[in-house]
DNA sequence: CAATTTATGTCAACATAGCTGACATATTCG
DNA sequence: CGAATATGTCAGCTATGTTGACATAAATTG
């Protein structure tokens, strides 16, 4: 790996050694979390594309699939982004017919959002390659691996009332939406 | 304005009921990667935010501090993007003093990069809270946590021969870079 | 050596998906 | 009624990805 030897410095200093390993610093996990989620996106970013569509898309859709009746205002929560980042994709998956609005039956301010036949037949479509990488890859563990994993996760994740909880962490159920 | 559509549609179908949990997709594990990864690159974010800088800043700024002398091919490689839109990052990088370029020593047509003192510090700022929040999480489990968690990490990316292997996949040590 | 390939840089144009700010409308709530 | 809430929309900006075309220097190959 080290690649010594006679290095022009063409401008100021140059530090030929890896750093931070020294710090204690867990590079190993943070990489394969890039890696592993950027090849975990690669497989229904490929079919959204003979969608014309991107993945927030995806998101969309996943999202109103799993929970049907979400409002736009807990959609919002859940993605953390704006309304009108939102509302630029919603519109198009309500127009193309993957998303139905139905105003609210007791706040009628609300529109809750299902999907359609169509929109739930994408979702899944997304989430099959998805549901398959991550079989594959626990398969490598044994019987407790899926919930040492969901563990971690769970662990990764802020919880709702602010900051990196210190010494006790376990969002589970509820932590939005 | 006209808000088509506003009103209660039972014209078109609607879906109530959450779907593919009777096909088995693992819901679960692929929102907890979303919400997970999601909160990993928050911390970073923000520190990259008083710096003007972004996300893809970070990612070049990581790669080439562990792995100093590392050449624009191979750092195009590892991102897999073009080099047109590493050229905008790298550019800045290095005009402020973040990064360094060095002709190859043997091969002249490469540039080797480099970090300098202040591309490490920041490098290491970045990966500091990500590093943390592994830990935490981490602390949940038990002795062989780190190694199940690289594990299932490790089978989640693709391996460097296309798709994924069907039985086997061992990716470890130089999947890339 | 001449021709080709490779590594890199650069210009221009474009797409997606985030953002802020401002304002509109319908509905609910006090 | 008036204020707050849920949603929609217009306009413009930014970050980061894309393609295509072309330039240059250095290495490789015939």
């Amino acid at each position: 790996m080290n690649r010594s030897g006679a290095i022009k410095p063409e401008s100021g200093e140059i530090l030929d050694q890896p750093g931070g390993d020294a710090e204690g610093i867990d590079f190993e996990i943070i990489e394969l979390l890039f890696f592993a989620y950027r090849d975990f996106t690669s497989d229904p970013d490929a079919i959204l594309d003979t969608f014309g569509f991107g993945r927030a898309h995806h998101r969309v859709v996943h999202f109103v699939n799993r929970e049907p009746g979400l409002t736009v205002a807990a959609l919002l929560d859940t993605l953390k982004i704006t309304k009108q980042s939102l509302a630029r994709v919603l519109k198009q998956l309500i127009n193309s017919g993957y998303i139905n609005q139905v105003t609210g039956p007791e706040d009628r301010r609300q529109r809750r959002l299902y999907p359609t036949e169509r929109g739930r037949e994408l979702a899944l479509a997304l989430a099959r390659p998805q549901s398959c990488r991550i079989a594959n890859a626990l398969e490598k563990l044994d019987e407790s691996g899926r919930e040492v994993i969901k563990t971690f996760l769970s662990g990764m994740i802020d919880t709702a009332d602010g900051g990196l909880a210190p010494g006790l962490n376990a969002p589970k159920e509820g932590r939005d939406r």
